[in-house]
RNA sequence: GGGAGUUUAGCUCAGCUGGUUUAGAGCAUCUGCCUUACAAGCAGAGGGUCGGCGGUUCGAUCCCGUCAACUCCCACCA
């Protein structure tokens, strides 16, 4: 079979690919081996494949590769996530492009669209993870709105809601005026932005309570606000009670601008003196704070503002209006009526919606749900800090911890329709009950209804009123002045992490059928891989939800990506554009290459500068590999019978790549073990490319067109076969392709088993390291004496140890293109003389050469030796050092020491002949 | 405002609890090679007062303090 002259990836890709998929290697079942198992972090469903995609994903490929190579029963669940902000937007655009106004459409009509739209593409970035050879068990590919899946989300709800953790309230809220929906407290993201500092006066009121009108000697007090929009709000203004410039005005009122509504001036500790003019307008429909200020105070609650942003009837004034337009105007007005003082420059944090980044939020008062995290995050904080979940990197356990030690309530509810419709249900009187169906709530308000009239009368509830529904059925009592008909589900949806924080139990239906023959096996999950911007959102409550509802923690290990940045580390983002086509680079390059490229430099937990130079790098690997199969290949055809008395140099190398091999396989376990991914990829390349290639190889190499001993290329295939193996996890496709053109066989390099390693020879492996010692001494000296690589030169040894030679010396020989060899007892004249530890080399050669070159090179070497044992000798001469230091460092010194006389003996000696 | 982290060759990063480290790798650079697997390559080389200062120690890239620069997270002083 005659091989291209590269590695054809494109069509290894697809053949490898689908012939594993046709061998079901990436499905699991339950069986008695031990199993590894992790669960995709579900992308959007709207989602195509990004370089973090790509950096997380062929993690917990290596990972899970890797350890189905380790007889571990390897099972990594794919899915999706049905993200119902940002999946609703892209529908909603889909469909307004069709000229279809969501506002037109029905609830069931909505629905069935953003069905449609689910199926026809949300399983393109599934499909994109088979490009970049990710071994996910398909079979078990999972959506978060799944029948069980969504179930299981509802039944939380109900679960959590009779425990009295979730609840109903009217609170501040941040609004995504574009979704018009709540957001969480964490899909807010500030930033910095320079705006202005308005400085606007108010005038004071008369002390007439009546009475609204300025006197003329009119007295103001004035105010700072960045959002002048909202003084249409304000229902007070605070002032600092030790501030003596305002102490005359407490208990007065003052005038809002432009409406002249009488509101009171108060004074409390939250107001810095010193900011602004110490005076603070309150706002309490749309400012956190102010709506603290107004609960304290009993204030009126004004809210001037439209789900959609535009100002409200009760702003009295810019009604309909956008609140963007209403600042310059209100600042345009409030000058004209001279209330502006003055505006400054200034910088301030703005919070920006998660899902729709230029969307300023808006604090709102708003009735939604929230669930109380106080109880839920105790185990999942202790799990951490205890060490029974490990993160890696470590420092995010600081994070966490800080964060679950703040913990605040969850918002949950979301004002949209794609997601899992919260499962309450309202009479017309405004009461509820919360149900998985219309019939179970019929029959827990029957049950409440009951229970209410038995009990003494008591006044009507109020809306967040409401115990939860008692259990046991009972039909007798109807309120009769409604029918189960009039029964409403709210309109609202959960917030999808309230959704996918179940993600590791549920796609092993851990819920939805508890106990079930997967959930007990494969739960407690292994690994995580995820980002670390998604700690609170995800894994935090991923935990939180693992031990609540499973009474086990969700996996053991949380491995952090870094954020994938271009080479000059900036994020990637569209509007940069500097975020490279994934899928083209695999075309270009091939995905092994892709693999090799993004893992090579990303420690856990570091951002990770892309550069697609490193895929080249990667590109350069499969051709390395591709020519040694290449090499071998030739050989495989001209073998000869093993020697009789045994090749020494043969078995010199075979006998120590043999241990290199194990050395290396030790080195990788162990990075693997702490995570070290791309430090356990650049142990193996050296392996291979070094060692393998470019040691090994060239050892064992027969002369031109001469045979291969039987013994050594058998044994060669062998490394080759292991070199595959290790390799194998991070570059899938070459790797089992050359496998399979090393030789003819049945079995496949995707499930091969890993054989144990045996221990490593420190000797042979010092051997060997001093041989390449010696044989980069001598090509070095061979370069710079201008002996070009065709000459040969005549070599001789000068050594107490002539015996140590007679393994090597046919790869020394061949290795610095020696004609011959000779051992001799003394210098010989006229040649190059090279020191290597304690032996010395003459190299003999035709050409001419500069003898002062070498001298001038052997003087600067025997001054750095010089130099060395000073050091050495100081550090020995330190009476303390010797007493305190453990002695083997005192013995190691002493060898330095030794060696460093004895190559300073060999120098000078190697001078006194020049 | 609080917290965490980073600072080692031109670039990106290793360097485990202080002593085989007058510090390693990849890329880049320089020199010589189209040597019968590979020029996407081979052989060789150069390059670092380990951010500054101070301390602990017989000994500090490593521990402590301090200063500086950068990064991230949290925190709604309007």
């Amino acid at each position: 079979m005659e091989l291209s002259k590269n590695f054809e990836h494109q069509q290894a890709e697809e053949k490898w690919y689908s012939h594993w998929i046709e061998k079901n290697y990436f499905h699991s079942e339950p069986d008695s081996r031990e199993p590894y198992t992790i669960v995709i972090p579900p992308p959007n469903v709207t989602g195509v494949l990004h370089m973090g995609h790509c950096l997380n994903n062929t993690i917990q490929d290596i990972l899970i590769r890797r350890e189905r190579m380790r007889g571990k029963n390897a099972c990594w669940v794919p899915g999706t996530d049905h993200a119902s902000i940002a999946t609703e937007a892209k529908v909603v655009g889909m469909l307004r492009e069709k000229g279809i106004a969501k506002s037109s459409l029905t609830r069931e009509a909505f629905l069935e669209y953003a069905w449609e739209w689910k199926e026809k593409y949300g399983g393109i970035i599934l499909t994109q993870l088979r490009k970049l050879g990710c071994s996910c068990d398909w079979e078990r590919t999972a959506f978060t709105m799944d029948d069980d899946y969504y179930k299981s989300v509802i039944e939380v709800f109900i679960k959590l809601y009779d425990k009295g953790w979730i609840y109903r309230g009217k609170r501040m809220i941040n609004w995504d005026v574009k979704a018009q929906t709540a957001l969480s407290d964490e899909e807010v993201i500030y930033k910095e932005l320079q705006s202005k500092l308005y400085f606007i006066k108010y005038a004071i009121a008369g002390n007439d309570a009546s009475s609204n009108s300025t006197s003329a000697a009119a007295e103001f007090i004035t105010i700072a606000t960045v959002r002048p929009e909202t003084i249409l709000g304000d229902t007070a203004i605070c002032v600092n009670p030790g501030d003596e410039r305002y102490k005359h005005l407490h208990g007065k009122y003052a005038l809002v601008p432009l409406i002249n509504r009488r509101i009171p001036i108060i004074a409390d500790d939250y107001v810095e003196m010193d900011f602004g003019t110490g005076a603070l307008k309150v706002t309490p429909a749309h400012d956190m704070n102010d709506y603290q200020l107004g609960q304290k105070y009993n204030l009126e609650v004004i809210d001037t503002m439209n789900d959609d942003g535009t100002m409200s009837d009760a702003a009295q004034l810019y009604i309909g209006e956008d609140r963007f337009a209403v600042r310059g105007k209100i600042v345009h007005d409030l000058e004209a009526a001279g209330q502006i003082v003055k505006i400054e420059d200034y910088t301030n944090q703005v919070g920006f919606s998660e899902r729709n980044p230029d969307t300023v939020v808006e604090p709102r008062l708003s009735m939604q749900w929230w669930i109380s995290m106080k109880k839920l995050s105790e185990p999942a904080l202790n799990a951490v800090v205890d060490g029974e979940i490990n993160f890696h990197p470590a420092k995010f356990k600081n994070t966490y911890k800080y964060w679950m030690e703040n913990i605040r309530d969850w918002c949950i509810s979301r004002q949209l329709w794609w997601g899992h419709r919260i499962p309450a249900w309202y009479l017309p009187d405004g009461s509820f009950v919360v149900a998985a169906t219309r019939e179970e709530a019929w029959e827990k308000f029957s049950e409440k209804l009951k229970v209410k009239s038995e009990a003494t009368e008591r006044p009507a509830t109020g809306t967040t009123e409401i115990t939860p529904g008692g259990t046991g059925a009972s039909l007798t009592t109807h309120d009769t002045r409604f029918t189960i008909e009039d029964l409403k589900q709210d309109e609202d949806v959960l917030d999808t992490w309230a959704s996918s924080w179940l993600w590791p139990f549920e796609v092993f239906k851990g819920l939805s059928n508890p106990g079930n023959a997967d959930i007990k096996y494969y739960y407690p999950t292994n690994t995580l891989v995820t980002a670390p911007e998604i700690i609170f959102f995800w894994v935090a409550r991923m935990i939180m939800a693992g031990f609540e509802f499973m009474g086990q923690k969700p996996f053991s290990d949380v491995y952090f990506t870094g954020i994938v940045r271009d080479k000059i580390g900036r994020k990637m983002s569209k509007s940069l554009g500097n975020s490279p086509d994934l899928l083209a680079l695999i075309d270009k390059y091939g995905a092994d290459a892709v693999r090799f490229g993004i893992m090579f430099s990303s420690p856990a937990g570091n951002d990770l500068m892309f550069d697609e130079a490193s895929l080249e790098q990667g590109r350069n690997f499969n051709n390395k590999l591709w020519n040694a199969l290449k090499l071998v290949k030739m050989w495989a055809e001209r073998q000869a019978t093993n020697q009789e008395d045994g090749n020494a140099a043969g078995n010199f190398a075979i006998t120590w790549f043999e241990n290199r091999l194990n050395e290396v396989r030790a080195e990788v376990d162990s990075l693997m073990q702490q995570f070290k991914l791309s430090e356990a990829l650049q142990a193996i390349r050296a392996l291979i490319w070094d060692d393998f290639c470019s040691w090994y190889l060239e050892w064992v190499k027969p002369g031109f067109e001469q045979p291969i001993e039987s013994n050594v290329f058998h044994k060669t295939v062998i490394y080759f076969d292991e070199l595959l193996g290790l390799l194998h996890p991070f570059m899938p496709f070459i790797t089992e392709d050359i496998y399979h053109r090393l030789r003819q066989r049945n079995d496949d390099l995707c499930i091969k088993q890993y054989a144990p390693a045996g221990a490593a020879n420190a000797t042979m492996l010092a051997g060997a390291e001093l041989l390449k010692k010696v044989i980069t001494s001598l090509r070095d000296a061979r370069a710079r004496n201008q002996i070009k690589p065709k000459e040969t030169i005549a070599l001789h040894i000068e050594t107490a140890n002539t015996a140590s030679y007679t393994a090597i010396e046919a790869i020394l020989a061949k290795q610095v293109n020696a004609s011959a060899i000779q051992f001799v007892q003394e210098a010989v004249a006229g040649t190059i003389i090279v020191a290597v530890e304690k032996d010395k080399f003459y190299i003999e050669t035709e050409k001419a050469f500069d003898t002062s070159n070498l001298k001038e090179e052997l003087l600067k070497d025997l001054a750095y030796q010089n130099n060395f044992l000073q050091s050495v000798l100081k550090k020995l001469g330190n009476e303390r050092f010797v007493q305190n230091a453990k002695p083997e460092v005192v013995a190691m010194e002493r060898k330095k020491q030794a060696d460093a006389e004895a190559r300073i003996k060999t120098i000078q000696e190697s001078l006194v002949n020049l």
